[in-house]
DNA sequence: AATGAATGAGTGTTCATTCAT
DNA sequence: CATGAATGAACACTCATTCAT
């Protein structure tokens, strides 16, 4: 069977772009409530109120849709977090150091917020992760972006940190506070969620800290 | 969680014993090799060498025998790992600091190897447990005994160590250092993984033997 | 999406067996009412008495089907035509003459009588020859054979045949018969067609009787 | 068959015209490529350059743009071979049937001229005659035309043919010389290609020129 | 106990055609 | 007139599970 495909209509129209919107937003409803691998095509169309053959002109596949939702949250995440987050240096030791907690806590609190607004959602979103090298490949390119960002704030601190390899510290910091915020949901008490994030936080200060051994 | 299902038959004849080790042996392949949801019972029970209504006499559903899997899994890596480690703890604090960077490697190492030895089980087993409670309740309850008995091992330095919640930060170190064996399989040199595994351990060790702020 | 498939059940109980014979016949029943194009699995299995499963536990899809349908058809053929054929040959003119006459029209009648009892049939097997790249294999493999035992035939006659190469000379034939068989069943009145099949025999006769110019 | 839509627009704007010359030409391209069956309204409109809802502003359907290319192919056809074809009847008899030759060649050459220029375009039209009545009509009354054509240069020859039947010796060599030419594009062999052809000239002058038994 | 045949609801996907803009 | 967005019935195919032998 030959490949009679020019899939995936990018809407010029303006009635296409709201569709697509709409598509988009059902499909985020539907993962959210039910699981990727519990919904289908088909009902995210319902719940859009489009056809099922409307689905498909937007989107090939439902991994497709599930590749635009990560590209679009993590856009968001991007866009209402780094714009206006300030590094204030100084001189004292002690300030520095509150300053630094400072950028741990808010490179956690970025993914915590978007973590616990959607918790549903970015659960299928880590399992895809895990399960499909497409969404993976998607995923490790929108986190990069971030943690671009991230990495840009921790170097202003360059004199007052002291491990050596600043990269993989940044790397390091990034990949446990990630797991750390997603680990925690599975906490039952509000309580041991803060005390771990805390935690984490002073594990992180310290070893960025304190002089090499 | 209650099973209050009946039907999966538990073998007390040798023979029967034998068939349901070869079909759990089958679907650690297919999973391994294909994924949990590109597999099925059909081809379970073929590479077992069994017919599919055998599968489903040992097993109620594919379910079942994911979670029968990470059972024997964890079971073997427990046996493998915890049997003979022994911990001294010295008067020396150089001695101490460096006793304890071993049970931190030590717990890092158990959790790579198993990863390193069948990294897409893994990979299929933490997607499982994060789209289906079941799984994740058994893997829950799988890790925690081993937990407990690392646990046990920090115990023996509290004098040493100087965080005061030692519960907190052994969970810290467990979700960490599980997720930084993890996330380096996706690293493509060996140099960075072995980078990433050093600074990780130089931050549990900081983190863990150094006063409080 | 990897590749699961242990397809195309291959039946070795006696239920099998006859369940397999049973979707055969439906689906010439369906190729022959309705066409290829116009039939679907479900109306097959549906035809045979058995859930669409059981038909995809057979065949891998539609064109298998029509593979097997093919393969029967010409084993049938072959079967019933071929097996008695005996040839005469005399050493006068007059005889032998008759005697090729004989031959050429056998092979016309063999195909011509094929085509007369299964009209939409092999209409439909010839549009997917054309139309299929596997379905012409199959039906160029399976006409072969038949080919093979008419030329054995013809091969008697060597020394009374006065074209020189006499294997394109079967195969101009064989050509030609094929489609005249096929072309006179769109003419209207069965006197037509028959004056065609004459006309073709005597043309065959001279063509390979008559010395080369 | 009697057409009862209407809705087909009949352009009589010039560029009318040409958006309709620029369907037909990339449907003729979609169905050369990729056969009947595996094209669709939407992929030939892209390639004509303009909307799906322009294509069925001047086609009923698909099967009406292929009933579209036949009638223009058989027309171009007609146009290019039949026009200046001219027979010469001469006493002598070496003489006629070397023009006999030349007149039996040259239907020949006509469709196998026309095939080998497009195969694969012919191909799919040679199976939808099969599959599809209105196709065959068409067809049918398009080569009909031709036919006709050719039937008028043999009758020169009346008196210096000897088969009894002129029309059905015409159609006899008509519907083989046309299979012959389609057949012998599956030969691998160009050499096998041209003796098949040289084999069939002589078969058909063999046939008209001598007398009857 | 074991086999493997049978089930059938369910899924992803296509495409000829219509229609609002 | 042309556009391209929208439709939705239809189809090929899968697979967890049951059941007759």
């Amino acid at each position: 069977m030959i490949n009679t495909k020019y899939k995936a209509r990018k809407p010029v129209q303006k009635r296409g772009i709201i569709t697509r919107k709409k598509i988009i937003d059902a499909a985020v409803d539907e993962f959210t409530e039910k699981g990727y691998h519990n919904t289908n095509a088909m009902a995210i169309a319902i719940k859009a109120g489009v056809a099922t053959g409307t689905f498909y002109s937007y989107f090939n596949d439902k991994k497709d849709i599930m590749i635009e939702i990560i590209k679009v949250i993590y856009a968001d995440l991007s866009k209402k977090t780094l714009v206006d987050f300030q590094v204030t240096v100084s001189d004292n030791a002690m300030e520095n150091y509150k300053e630094c907690r400072r950028v741990v806590q808010y490179m956690i609190d970025i993914f915590h917020t978007a973590y616990v607004e959607r918790p549903r959602l970015f659960e299928q979103i880590y399992a895809m992760v895990i399960l499909d090298k497409d969404i993976y490949q998607v995923n490790r390119e929108e986190r990069h972006k971030i943690f671009t960002q991230l990495m840009f704030n921790l170097k202003d601190y360059a004199d007052y940190i002291k491990v050596k390899d600043i990269e993989t510290a940044s790397r390091l910091l990034f990949i446990s506070g990630d797991e750390i915020v997603r680990s925690i949901q599975l906490l039952s008490k509000e309580d041991d969620r803060k005390k771990m994030l805390n935690e984490f936080v002073a594990m992180a200060c310290k070893y960025l800290m304190l002089p090499e051994e």
